[in-house]
DNA sequence: CAACTGTTCTATAACTACTATAACATATAA
DNA sequence: TTATATGTTATAGTAGTTATAGAACAGTTG
């Protein structure tokens, strides 16, 4: 997979990793099975430090994304349960939808912008053992 | 208008307080004309220092939600050209939306989420000079 | 053995978030 | 005038976060 770290503005080095990863999963370009470059090499291509790389995978371990092996190196993990806090997560939702509502955005314009970002959306690909990278 | 500060975890004192404000916006609890609190009252009342009220306000200002005032005090703004920007605020609502899918939802449940937030939301009250905070 | 994984440790510099105190500028009210 | 209320600016300090750097450790694989 190919990291592009797009300057989110705002977002630090490891949370755009950490994006780009869930945005890969969800795009279909990374699924269950497949592996992450190994964190001195992806560190290497950023051009940033090992640890920046090593903070971003330990927070997509925390959150249920990957796996993390010493030897095998960080894996998409199977996904599980919710895991992620939906309550917390709706709560920042509901703050990016009234940015826009107040910004003078109709329902029906949001709604077209939500539904052309879920169309590009593929189904995360469960069955799978081998990795493509 | 009431401060609520809830935890949003990860969320700084000023960003909470700038969003709080755009919710109120959203939800139809804060109009333009309408007064916000003096910094130093909020500050107060939420046991933080002034500053970080101010800077949660000029955050406000410079997205242009409120015009600050030496005299009057801050008060909220006509709805004016969009000013946001759109494709960092169409980035991270893509990220919000990926979180969501790559955790199971599928998209009529995202969808239904939307929507009932959505819902939720007033017209912004543009026709107004009285101030009822 | 060497090479490759993630992991841990220590250290440092830069930046951000928050607090604290004080003072200033400007307008309104007593 | 004096007092009060508004935002504004300046300075400073503390704490935490972000990112860097280098080294070493712990397993597994070739």
């Amino acid at each position: 997979m190919r990291f592009v770290l797009e300057i989110a503005e705002g977002d630090s080095l490891y949370q755009q990793i950490r994006n780009q990863v869930i945005l890969a999963l969800a795009y279909g370009n990374l699924s269950p099975g497949d592996g992450l470059p190994p964190i001195r090499a992806l560190a290497a291509d950023l051009s940033i430090n090992l640890h920046t790389v090593h903070k971003g995978y330990e927070m997509l371990e925390q959150e249920g994304y990957i796996h993390l092996n010493r030897r095998i190196g960080a894996v998409v993990a199977q996904p599980r349960s919710p895991g992620k806090d939906l309550g917390l997560w709706q709560q920042n939702l509901r703050i990016r939808l009234a940015e826009a509502w107040t910004q003078g955005m109709s329902r029906e314009t949001i709604t077209q912008t939500v539904q052309a970002i879920l169309a590009d959306f593929v189904p995360v690909d469960t069955g799978r053992s081998g990795a493509e990278v």
